[in-house]
DNA sequence: GTTCTAAGCAACCGCTTAGTATGTCGTTTT
DNA sequence: AAAACGACATACTAAGCGGTTGCTTAGAAC
Protein backbone atom coordinates (compact mmCIF):
# COMPACT_ATOMS: atom_id res chain seq x y z
CA UNK A 1 0.00 0.00 0.00
CA UNK A 2 1.36 3.35 -0.99
CA UNK A 3 1.14 6.48 1.99
CA UNK A 4 -1.76 8.04 0.84
CA UNK A 5 -3.80 4.70 0.78
CA UNK A 6 -2.12 4.00 4.22
CA UNK A 7 -3.48 7.17 5.22
CA UNK A 8 -6.89 7.10 3.82
CA UNK A 9 -7.35 3.75 5.64
CA UNK A 10 -5.81 4.40 9.03
CA UNK A 11 -8.62 7.18 9.24
CA UNK A 12 -10.92 5.33 7.79
CA UNK A 13 -10.74 2.76 10.79
CA UNK A 14 -10.41 5.68 13.50
CA UNK A 15 -13.33 7.83 12.10
CA UNK A 16 -15.34 4.42 12.44
CA UNK A 17 -14.37 3.70 15.64
CA UNK A 18 -14.35 7.34 17.10
CA UNK A 19 -15.93 9.70 15.01
CA UNK A 20 -14.66 12.43 13.42
CA UNK A 21 -13.71 14.65 16.15
CA UNK A 22 -12.16 12.18 18.71
CA UNK A 23 -9.51 11.32 16.31
CA UNK A 24 -5.95 13.44 16.54
CA UNK A 25 -4.23 13.80 13.36
CA UNK A 26 -1.44 12.69 15.37
CA UNK A 27 -3.33 9.03 15.69
CA UNK A 28 -3.93 8.68 12.52
CA UNK A 29 0.03 8.74 10.80
CA UNK A 30 0.76 6.60 13.57
CA UNK A 31 -1.40 4.02 12.29
CA UNK A 32 0.07 5.13 9.11
CA UNK A 33 3.23 4.94 10.09
CA UNK A 34 4.18 8.32 8.78
CA UNK A 35 4.33 11.89 10.20
CA UNK A 36 2.05 15.05 9.63
CA UNK A 37 4.74 16.44 7.57
CA UNK A 38 4.10 12.80 5.23
CA UNK A 39 0.31 13.52 5.74
CA UNK A 40 0.04 17.47 5.26
CA UNK A 41 2.36 16.63 1.82
CA UNK A 42 -0.98 14.59 -0.30
CA UNK A 43 -3.54 15.48 2.08
CA UNK A 44 -4.73 19.76 2.49
CA UNK A 45 -6.50 18.94 5.57
CA UNK A 46 -7.86 16.73 8.32
CA UNK A 47 -11.26 17.69 6.48
CA UNK A 48 -9.55 16.20 3.11
CA UNK A 49 -9.42 12.61 4.74
CA UNK A 50 -12.99 12.96 5.87
CA UNK A 51 -14.27 14.13 2.24
CA UNK A 52 -12.35 11.43 0.53
CA UNK A 53 -13.99 8.45 2.41
CA UNK A 54 -17.34 9.95 2.23
CA UNK A 55 -16.99 10.75 -1.29
CA UNK A 56 -15.50 6.99 -2.49
CA UNK A 57 -18.59 5.81 -0.52
CA UNK A 58 -21.17 7.74 -2.47
CA UNK A 59 -19.80 7.16 -5.87
CA UNK A 60 -20.12 3.46 -5.19
CA UNK A 61 -23.69 3.69 -3.75
CA UNK A 62 -24.34 5.74 -6.74
CA UNK A 63 -23.39 3.73 -9.54
CA UNK A 64 -24.83 0.43 -8.01
CA UNK A 65 -28.03 2.05 -7.83
CA UNK A 66 -28.23 2.78 -10.97
CA UNK A 67 -26.94 0.05 -12.59
CA UNK A 68 -29.75 -1.42 -10.99
CA UNK A 69 -32.71 0.56 -11.60
CA UNK A 70 -31.98 0.65 -14.99
CA UNK A 71 -32.43 -2.92 -15.35
CA UNK A 72 -35.51 -4.28 -16.88
CA UNK A 73 -37.24 -6.42 -14.82
CA UNK A 74 -40.56 -5.32 -12.57
CA UNK A 75 -40.36 -2.34 -10.66
CA UNK A 76 -41.09 -4.64 -7.51
CA UNK A 77 -37.86 -6.61 -8.24
CA UNK A 78 -35.47 -3.35 -9.37
CA UNK A 79 -36.71 -1.87 -5.90
CA UNK A 80 -35.95 -4.98 -3.83
CA UNK A 81 -32.75 -5.45 -5.41
CA UNK A 82 -31.56 -2.16 -5.00
CA UNK A 83 -33.04 -1.99 -1.09
CA UNK A 84 -30.94 -5.51 -0.41
CA UNK A 85 -28.03 -4.26 -2.32
CA UNK A 86 -27.25 -0.65 -0.05
CA UNK A 87 -27.19 -2.96 2.90
CA UNK A 88 -24.99 -5.42 1.36
CA UNK A 89 -22.50 -3.38 0.08
CA UNK A 90 -22.58 -0.91 3.75
CA UNK A 91 -22.09 -4.01 5.30
CA UNK A 92 -19.24 -5.35 3.25
CA UNK A 93 -17.37 -2.18 3.94
CA UNK A 94 -18.63 -1.53 7.01
CA UNK A 95 -15.82 1.43 8.31
CA UNK A 96 -16.59 3.37 5.35
CA UNK A 97 -20.28 3.06 5.73
CA UNK A 98 -19.74 4.22 9.33
CA UNK A 99 -18.13 7.18 8.54
CA UNK A 100 -20.34 8.39 5.99
CA UNK A 101 -23.28 7.77 8.13
CA UNK A 102 -22.14 9.73 10.82
CA UNK A 103 -20.06 12.27 10.17
CA UNK A 104 -22.09 13.97 7.06
CA UNK A 105 -22.23 17.33 9.69
CA UNK A 106 -18.63 16.92 10.18
CA UNK A 107 -17.80 18.10 6.45
CA UNK A 108 -16.53 21.52 5.92
CA UNK A 109 -18.82 23.88 4.51
CA UNK A 110 -18.20 24.25 0.41
CA UNK A 111 -17.56 20.24 0.80
CA UNK A 112 -20.56 19.32 2.80
CA UNK A 113 -22.83 21.81 -0.39
CA UNK A 114 -20.73 19.42 -3.22
CA UNK A 115 -21.76 15.70 -1.45
CA UNK A 116 -25.30 17.43 -1.36
CA UNK A 117 -26.14 17.59 -4.50
CA UNK A 118 -24.75 14.64 -5.38
CA UNK A 119 -26.51 12.68 -2.16
CA UNK A 120 -30.00 14.24 -3.46
CA UNK A 121 -29.40 12.59 -6.78
CA UNK A 122 -29.01 9.36 -5.21
CA UNK A 123 -32.14 10.00 -2.99
CA UNK A 124 -34.40 11.12 -5.76
CA UNK A 125 -32.50 7.93 -7.79
CA UNK A 126 -34.50 6.10 -5.50
CA UNK A 127 -37.50 7.70 -4.82
CA UNK A 128 -38.03 7.51 -8.65
CA UNK A 129 -37.68 3.55 -8.34
CA UNK A 130 -41.08 4.11 -5.63
CA UNK A 131 -43.04 6.85 -8.16
CA UNK A 132 -42.38 4.23 -10.80
CA UNK A 133 -44.38 1.33 -8.56
CA UNK A 134 -47.12 4.06 -7.15
CA UNK A 135 -47.71 5.09 -11.08
CA UNK A 136 -47.99 0.99 -12.07
CA UNK A 137 -50.48 1.08 -9.40
CA UNK A 138 -48.49 -1.89 -7.55
CA UNK A 139 -47.24 0.07 -4.66
CA UNK A 140 -49.61 1.99 -2.44
CA UNK A 141 -49.09 6.13 -3.25
CA UNK A 142 -51.06 7.36 0.59
CA UNK A 143 -48.17 7.60 1.63
CA UNK A 144 -45.57 10.20 -0.15
CA UNK A 145 -42.66 8.22 -1.74
CA UNK A 146 -40.11 11.25 -0.19
CA UNK A 147 -41.29 10.12 3.17
CA UNK A 148 -40.93 6.42 2.22
CA UNK A 149 -37.12 7.11 0.88
CA UNK A 150 -36.42 8.77 3.99
CA UNK A 151 -37.93 5.97 6.24
CA UNK A 152 -36.12 3.91 4.59
CA UNK A 153 -32.60 5.20 4.57
CA UNK A 154 -32.49 5.97 8.23
CA UNK A 155 -33.03 2.28 8.33
CA UNK A 156 -29.85 1.58 6.50
CA UNK A 157 -28.37 4.72 8.45
CA UNK A 158 -28.89 2.81 11.63
CA UNK A 159 -27.13 -0.01 10.27
CA UNK A 160 -23.98 1.56 11.85
CA UNK A 161 -25.56 1.52 15.30
CA UNK A 162 -26.46 -1.91 15.91
CA UNK A 163 -25.09 -4.38 13.67
CA UNK A 164 -22.03 -6.68 13.80
CA UNK A 165 -20.57 -8.59 11.71
CA UNK A 166 -19.63 -11.13 14.16
CA UNK A 167 -23.24 -11.96 14.97
CA UNK A 168 -25.90 -14.13 13.33
CA UNK A 169 -27.26 -12.26 10.48
CA UNK A 170 -24.73 -11.76 7.71
CA UNK A 171 -25.15 -9.18 5.15
CA UNK A 172 -27.46 -10.96 2.54
CA UNK A 173 -29.86 -11.92 5.97
CA UNK A 174 -30.04 -8.43 6.74
CA UNK A 175 -30.68 -6.86 3.08
CA UNK A 176 -33.14 -9.42 2.52
CA UNK A 177 -35.06 -8.70 5.53
CA UNK A 178 -34.22 -5.13 5.30
CA UNK A 179 -35.48 -5.82 1.51
CA UNK A 180 -38.93 -7.40 2.18
CA UNK A 181 -40.11 -5.15 4.80
CA UNK A 182 -39.89 -1.45 2.72
CA UNK A 183 -41.39 -3.80 -0.54
CA UNK A 184 -44.03 -5.16 1.80
CA UNK A 185 -44.92 -1.79 3.41
CA UNK A 186 -45.75 -0.91 -0.04
CA UNK A 187 -48.62 -3.24 -1.11
CA UNK A 188 -51.47 -1.80 -1.61
CA UNK B 1 -36.21 30.06 34.50
CA UNK B 2 -33.71 28.72 37.19
CA UNK B 3 -29.39 28.55 36.17
CA UNK B 4 -29.66 24.65 35.71
CA UNK B 5 -32.62 25.42 33.47
CA UNK B 6 -30.76 27.28 31.89
CA UNK B 7 -27.43 25.64 30.95
CA UNK B 8 -29.27 22.18 30.08
CA UNK B 9 -31.75 24.28 27.58
CA UNK B 10 -28.57 25.99 26.49
CA UNK B 11 -26.45 22.95 26.29
CA UNK B 12 -29.50 20.97 24.30
CA UNK B 13 -29.76 23.99 22.02
CA UNK B 14 -25.99 23.77 20.76
CA UNK B 15 -25.48 20.18 21.08
CA UNK B 16 -28.39 19.78 18.86
CA UNK B 17 -26.84 22.66 16.17
CA UNK B 18 -23.64 21.65 16.17
CA UNK B 19 -23.28 18.25 17.96
CA UNK B 20 -21.44 17.70 21.69
CA UNK B 21 -18.00 18.00 20.25
CA UNK B 22 -18.33 21.44 18.73
CA UNK B 23 -19.76 23.39 21.48
CA UNK B 24 -17.62 24.52 24.31
CA UNK B 25 -18.17 24.77 27.39
CA UNK B 26 -17.77 28.58 26.98
CA UNK B 27 -20.78 28.75 24.47
CA UNK B 28 -23.19 27.14 27.01
CA UNK B 29 -22.54 29.42 29.89
CA UNK B 30 -22.62 32.52 28.00
CA UNK B 31 -25.76 31.42 26.44
CA UNK B 32 -27.21 30.57 29.86
CA UNK B 33 -25.80 34.12 30.81
CA UNK B 34 -23.19 32.70 33.49
CA UNK B 35 -20.12 31.94 33.96
CA UNK B 36 -17.96 28.06 34.38
CA UNK B 37 -17.86 28.60 37.44
CA UNK B 38 -21.86 28.72 37.51
CA UNK B 39 -21.69 25.50 35.64
CA UNK B 40 -19.33 23.68 37.19
CA UNK B 41 -21.21 24.17 40.71
CA UNK B 42 -24.24 22.33 39.62
CA UNK B 43 -22.76 19.98 36.81
CA UNK B 44 -19.65 18.01 37.13
CA UNK B 45 -18.85 18.25 33.95
CA UNK B 46 -19.36 19.00 30.07
CA UNK B 47 -20.32 15.21 29.83
CA UNK B 48 -22.57 15.29 33.15
CA UNK B 49 -25.11 17.90 30.71
CA UNK B 50 -24.90 15.08 27.69
CA UNK B 51 -26.08 12.56 30.49
CA UNK B 52 -28.98 14.80 31.95
CA UNK B 53 -30.40 15.62 28.54
CA UNK B 54 -30.31 11.73 27.45
CA UNK B 55 -31.97 10.81 30.45
CA UNK B 56 -34.70 12.65 30.32
CA UNK B 57 -35.12 12.04 26.60
CA UNK B 58 -35.25 8.07 27.18
CA UNK B 59 -37.05 8.09 30.42
CA UNK B 60 -40.24 10.31 28.61
CA UNK B 61 -40.43 7.67 25.27
CA UNK B 62 -40.12 4.72 27.70
CA UNK B 63 -43.17 5.81 29.82
CA UNK B 64 -45.42 6.25 27.40
CA UNK B 65 -44.40 3.41 25.31
CA UNK B 66 -45.25 1.77 28.36
CA UNK B 67 -48.41 3.22 28.62
CA UNK B 68 -49.63 2.64 25.38
CA UNK B 69 -48.55 -1.04 25.11
CA UNK B 70 -50.54 -1.69 28.03
CA UNK B 71 -53.02 -0.90 26.63
CA UNK B 72 -56.50 -3.03 26.08
CA UNK B 73 -56.80 -2.70 21.86
CA UNK B 74 -55.67 -4.91 19.30
CA UNK B 75 -51.99 -5.30 18.98
CA UNK B 76 -52.24 -3.79 15.54
CA UNK B 77 -53.30 0.11 16.95
CA UNK B 78 -51.04 -0.35 19.69
CA UNK B 79 -48.31 -0.82 17.73
CA UNK B 80 -49.59 1.53 15.24
CA UNK B 81 -49.85 3.66 18.64
CA UNK B 82 -46.95 3.43 19.65
CA UNK B 83 -44.87 3.77 16.40
CA UNK B 84 -46.92 7.33 15.65
CA UNK B 85 -46.51 8.66 19.00
CA UNK B 86 -42.56 8.19 19.53
CA UNK B 87 -42.38 10.85 16.27
CA UNK B 88 -44.75 13.05 17.50
CA UNK B 89 -43.03 13.47 20.69
CA UNK B 90 -39.45 13.40 19.04
CA UNK B 91 -40.80 16.50 16.74
CA UNK B 92 -42.36 18.12 19.10
CA UNK B 93 -38.99 18.05 21.59
CA UNK B 94 -36.90 17.78 18.79
CA UNK B 95 -33.75 19.45 19.96
CA UNK B 96 -33.92 17.38 22.68
CA UNK B 97 -34.82 13.92 20.60
CA UNK B 98 -31.64 15.84 17.74
CA UNK B 99 -29.49 14.83 21.01
CA UNK B 100 -30.93 11.87 21.71
CA UNK B 101 -30.14 10.47 18.56
CA UNK B 102 -26.64 11.27 17.70
CA UNK B 103 -24.92 11.60 20.72
CA UNK B 104 -25.11 7.75 22.27
CA UNK B 105 -21.53 7.69 21.62
CA UNK B 106 -20.21 10.65 23.07
CA UNK B 107 -21.17 9.88 27.03
CA UNK B 108 -18.40 8.47 28.99
CA UNK B 109 -18.39 4.59 29.63
CA UNK B 110 -20.04 4.21 32.44
CA UNK B 111 -22.80 6.44 31.61
CA UNK B 112 -23.14 5.01 28.74
CA UNK B 113 -23.36 1.44 30.38
CA UNK B 114 -26.24 2.60 32.20
CA UNK B 115 -27.99 4.38 29.30
CA UNK B 116 -27.87 1.18 27.08
CA UNK B 117 -29.79 -1.12 29.53
CA UNK B 118 -32.78 1.44 29.63
CA UNK B 119 -32.34 1.88 25.75
CA UNK B 120 -32.68 -1.87 25.51
CA UNK B 121 -35.63 -2.14 28.16
CA UNK B 122 -37.46 0.38 25.77
CA UNK B 123 -36.13 -1.64 22.96
CA UNK B 124 -37.38 -4.85 24.03
CA UNK B 125 -41.02 -3.49 25.20
CA UNK B 126 -41.14 -2.45 20.99
CA UNK B 127 -40.10 -6.22 20.47
CA UNK B 128 -42.45 -7.47 22.76
CA UNK B 129 -45.51 -6.09 21.05
CA UNK B 130 -44.14 -6.70 17.67
CA UNK B 131 -43.67 -10.76 19.00
CA UNK B 132 -47.30 -10.86 20.24
CA UNK B 133 -48.82 -9.50 17.03
CA UNK B 134 -46.55 -12.44 15.27
CA UNK B 135 -47.90 -15.05 18.21
CA UNK B 136 -51.65 -14.16 17.42
CA UNK B 137 -51.09 -14.44 13.31
CA UNK B 138 -51.27 -10.74 12.52
CA UNK B 139 -48.13 -10.05 12.15
CA UNK B 140 -45.48 -11.80 9.27
CA UNK B 141 -42.94 -13.69 11.33
CA UNK B 142 -40.01 -14.55 8.73
CA UNK B 143 -38.72 -11.29 9.66
CA UNK B 144 -37.19 -11.54 12.99
CA UNK B 145 -38.79 -9.11 15.71
CA UNK B 146 -35.66 -7.76 16.81
CA UNK B 147 -34.12 -6.81 12.80
CA UNK B 148 -37.78 -5.35 12.62
CA UNK B 149 -37.30 -3.25 15.79
CA UNK B 150 -34.03 -2.09 14.76
CA UNK B 151 -34.89 -0.89 11.16
CA UNK B 152 -37.91 1.20 12.59
CA UNK B 153 -35.90 2.96 14.98
CA UNK B 154 -33.19 3.79 12.10
CA UNK B 155 -36.41 5.48 10.26
CA UNK B 156 -37.27 7.28 13.60
CA UNK B 157 -33.78 8.32 14.97
CA UNK B 158 -33.07 9.42 11.32
CA UNK B 159 -35.61 12.20 11.20
CA UNK B 160 -32.93 14.48 12.95
CA UNK B 161 -31.21 14.26 9.40
CA UNK B 162 -34.12 15.19 7.10
CA UNK B 163 -37.05 16.61 9.06
CA UNK B 164 -37.94 20.59 9.06
CA UNK B 165 -40.72 21.61 11.72
CA UNK B 166 -40.99 24.65 8.78
CA UNK B 167 -41.82 22.30 5.99
CA UNK B 168 -45.11 21.38 4.97
CA UNK B 169 -45.48 17.80 7.07
CA UNK B 170 -46.60 18.48 10.47
CA UNK B 171 -45.70 15.35 13.31
CA UNK B 172 -48.55 14.24 13.29
CA UNK B 173 -48.52 13.69 9.18
CA UNK B 174 -44.77 12.00 9.61
CA UNK B 175 -46.05 10.01 12.64
CA UNK B 176 -48.86 8.44 10.54
CA UNK B 177 -47.18 7.45 7.01
CA UNK B 178 -44.11 6.08 9.76
CA UNK B 179 -46.55 4.13 11.56
CA UNK B 180 -48.39 2.75 8.52
CA UNK B 181 -45.35 1.94 6.66
CA UNK B 182 -44.30 -0.19 9.72
CA UNK B 183 -47.84 -2.02 10.11
CA UNK B 184 -48.23 -2.56 6.67
CA UNK B 185 -44.59 -3.62 6.56
CA UNK B 186 -46.01 -6.62 9.18
CA UNK B 187 -48.92 -7.74 6.75
CA UNK B 188 -48.43 -11.16 6.50
C1' DG C 1 27.85 13.20 -12.31
C1' DT C 2 25.31 17.07 -11.57
C1' DT C 3 20.74 19.01 -11.10
C1' DC C 4 16.07 18.90 -10.01
C1' DT C 5 12.03 17.42 -7.73
C1' DA C 6 8.86 14.77 -5.02
C1' DA C 7 8.49 12.42 -0.58
C1' DG C 8 8.81 12.54 3.95
C1' DC C 9 10.72 14.02 8.69
C1' DA C 10 11.33 16.65 13.15
C1' DA C 11 10.37 20.53 15.53
C1' DC C 12 7.53 24.06 16.40
C1' DC C 13 3.50 27.62 16.74
C1' DG C 14 -0.53 29.83 18.00
C1' DC C 15 -4.72 28.81 19.71
C1' DT C 16 -8.49 26.53 22.11
C1' DT C 17 -10.10 23.59 25.50
C1' DA C 18 -12.09 21.37 29.88
C1' DG C 19 -11.39 21.89 34.27
C1' DT C 20 -9.76 24.20 38.94
C1' DA C 21 -8.56 27.21 42.83
C1' DT C 22 -9.96 30.90 45.07
C1' DG C 23 -12.69 34.92 46.08
C1' DT C 24 -17.12 37.47 47.00
C1' DC C 25 -21.60 38.38 48.50
C1' DG C 26 -26.19 37.70 50.11
C1' DT C 27 -28.95 34.54 52.94
C1' DT C 28 -29.78 31.29 56.55
C1' DT C 29 -28.65 29.24 60.96
C1' DT C 30 -27.41 29.46 65.67
C1' DA D 1 -24.58 39.44 65.94
C1' DA D 2 -21.62 35.92 64.41
C1' DA D 3 -20.74 32.14 61.85
C1' DA D 4 -21.63 29.07 58.20
C1' DC D 5 -23.21 28.15 53.80
C1' DG D 6 -24.90 28.18 49.10
C1' DA D 7 -24.46 30.38 44.73
C1' DC D 8 -22.10 32.05 41.81
C1' DA D 9 -17.80 35.10 39.47
C1' DT D 10 -12.90 35.71 38.22
C1' DA D 11 -8.66 34.29 36.85
C1' DC D 12 -5.84 30.78 35.72
C1' DT D 13 -3.53 26.24 34.14
C1' DA D 14 -2.02 22.23 31.77
C1' DA D 15 -2.78 19.79 27.87
C1' DG D 16 -4.01 18.96 23.29
C1' DC D 17 -5.15 20.49 18.84
C1' DG D 18 -4.62 21.41 13.55
C1' DG D 19 -1.56 23.16 10.77
C1' DT D 20 3.24 25.18 9.18
C1' DT D 21 8.06 25.47 8.17
C1' DG D 22 12.37 24.44 6.89
C1' DC D 23 15.29 20.57 6.04
C1' DT D 24 16.97 15.91 4.31
C1' DT D 25 17.07 12.24 1.18
C1' DA D 26 16.38 9.24 -2.76
C1' DG D 27 15.74 8.60 -7.34
C1' DA D 28 14.89 10.37 -12.11
C1' DA D 29 16.49 13.40 -16.11
C1' DC D 30 19.85 15.02 -18.82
Amino acid sequence: MTVPERLISAATELFAAKGFDRVAVQEIVDRAGVTKGAMYHYFGSKDDLLHEIYGSVLRMQTERLEKIAAGDGPVVERLHAAASDVIVTSIDNFDQAKVYFRSADHLAEDKRLAMRSERRRYHERFRALVEEGQAAGVFRADVPADVTVHYYFGAVHHLATWYSPDGVLSAEDVGRHYADLLVGSLRP
